[in-house]
DNA sequence: ACACTTCCCGGGAACGTTCGCAAACATCAA
DNA sequence: TTGATGTTTGCGAACGTTCCCGGGAAGTGT
């Protein structure tokens, strides 16, 4: 019976197949140049012919660096997050770097359990709307590179979502439409800023907004403020996410009204289930695509920034990218009703 | 400006806090019952004094061992895996393994990949519905542990979803509600089986069941195949997932045909559309906790297993688990309209 | 008191890689 | 030819940990 070495082929394999050094190995694959072209191409046959590739491990124990990053989020179910993970795995991938993905479960101890399980695996964390107090991120910040997400920590480099240009859309659609009372769904008080936002677009077109909550960002949510909607004869309401805009979807069928005919509703981030849902929600999306990557490059600069000096980041300035947003219009938005 | 170390702490630093040899915090940490109480405190101490945890890259560049679970999914962004993938990092958390998660995008070439680039940092890998060849896979099993889900190749440690009870139930309930004509929309040829099993189940109550595709399991599916469905005079359909069935109800929607009333819907799998859309799909749900679960444990036992004689697995007899389904009644079905 | 086992602990090699240093060789201007 | 400069390669230490092995202390039975 015929098999491969089931033990692992070493640098020191590939040398004395190839006739040379085994520092001569490790250049023709770390610094390419540095090597002659053709010793170079005899290392790269024997490697290939032998099926060498080089021991994660080992790299990261001599080098310090890892090659891989660390993702921290709230909530991997969560619909919002997939797209983003698979994105950034893809971004992360071409530059040569793995992504190490986890889960707070949206608590502070369990966060601070999974930050101590990954940290010495990763080059530098991505932390998602940490729950961490500020002297704790600082903390980290110092003994590693870090990046926030919809979390503004000053002096740590910052990846911010602006839902204000799809807000001042939703606004404008609904002003188009002949709304003139609308209400917000509000959930989570990290998502504060949101609804400040929305109360200036609003007003700015003389609309009227009322705001709910704050609530849990769940499915009954959205079924229960649904019937405040419409003692508050609302024809319109945005929800903090389209999850909890489908529960209004929901409960707006049991209440018997029609969705666009009778209240018009808005989602917030364009998962999947806004794409799907029956009338097609109305939504302000969030390029998934567009925050992997951002998120992905600013952590891959924080790393080679922290890599020259002696010390990690921490500069008077901190980066920050903001990423926009804008109202994608589907079934679930039409005309106020006549009365 | 006070601040931490740095640069991380290492074991030597911890013996001589603690007055002890390198050795002997080793032990304290990996055999604990083979150092004397007393000084194991002391070292537990100084440990947590000097906030000391073990660099996972020396401890398996010496050990062989990395601590980690790989987990390759076909597409991340599929709603039923996110529960799944959550579910398997909690479980394997506990037993002090992490879980890297990679998507292979459902494409063979990139698959190949992804395994290449992950293989070296974990001890298995748990691949799901792959599409290697089982040469391959049989190469690759010998050099690693391995499991296999949704795809069955003699030899390889395999984890095996069941639909049939969830089919027989939805057989049953439909029986019940008096229809006679259903429709079975399929995607993909690796879930054939499902359609199998699905024939058999609906002839035994003197149910006629008419299979339509194969398709790819899109949403757009969906919406296509309700035309055909209504064309058939079927009173109800199941389709190959949620997302599909959720086109479905979608383009029932815009023929102006009502569900439960004229026609009534079921999916597969459970995932977070069915429990969120309007009206409720009806669904057969597989239970993500324990697919985890046992997909995990499996793995750890083949690691277990292969750590013991000299080259990997691939008994004469290797372990098949079968994870059961059952049906999740909600609105989309009901009884057949009597016309 | 002696041999013998049991229990704790320290020394040191090894895991596979990178990288600083220096040797060997080639190139070129004077 | 000589010295200086640049290019290509090899040697060996170091990264932080585990684990085999051997030494000494403590306990046990005669």
């Amino acid at each position: 019976m015929m098999r491969g070495p089931s033990v692992a082929v070493t640098i020191r394999e590939v040398a004395s197949a190839a006739g040379v050094s085994v520092s001569t190995v490790s250049r023709a694959f770390t610094a390419p140049d540095q090597v002659q072209p053709a010793t170079r191409q005899r290392i790269l046959d024997a490697a290939a012919e032998l099926g060498y590739s080089p021991n994660p491990a080992a790299r990261s124990l001599r080098g310090g660096s890892t090659g891989t990053l660390g993702l921290i989020v709230p909530d991997i179910a969560n619909p919002f997050f997939p797209p983003i993970i698979k994105a950034m795995q893809a971004r992360a991938r071409r530059q040569g770097y793995t992504v190490l993905v986890a889960d707070s479960d949206e608590r502070e101890a369990d966060e601070l359990a999974v930050i101590a399980a990954v940290s010495k695996r990763v080059d530098g964390l991505i932390l998602w709307a940490s729950t961490l107090t500020e002297e704790r991120l600082h903390e980290l910040a110092g003994r590693m590179p870090l990046v926030v997400v919809n979390r503004h920590v000053p002096g740590i480099p910052e990846v911010r979502i602006s839902l204000s240009a799809g807000i001042a859309q939703a606004a404008e659609l609904l002003k188009a439409y002949g709304h003139r009372r609308c209400v917000f769904i509000n959930a989570s008080r990290a998502e504060l800023s949101r609804g400040k936002s929305i109360q200036e677009s609003f007003e700015a077109l003389d609309l009227s907004l009322h705001e709910l909550g704050p609530y849990e960002p769940r499915f009954e949510t959205g079924v229960h403020a649904a019937t405040l909607v419409a003692a508050h004869e609302a024809t319109a309401v945005i929800a903090h996410n389209d999850l909890v805009a489908l529960g209004v979807l929901h409960q707006m069928a049991n209440l018997g009204m029609s969705v666009p005919r009778d209240v018009s509703v808005i989602g917030i981030d364009d998962t999947l289930l806004a794409s799907v849902s029956t009338p097609g929600l109305t939504t302000i999306r969030i390029d998934p695509e567009e925050i992997a990557t951002r998120a992905g490059d600013l952590l891959i600069e924080t790393i080679a920034g922290s890599a020259g000096r002696g010390t990690t980041g921490l500069d008077a300035t901190s980066p920050l990218v903001e990423i926009g947003s804008r109202l994608i219009p589907r079934a679930s938005t039409g005309p106020a009703p006549t009365h």
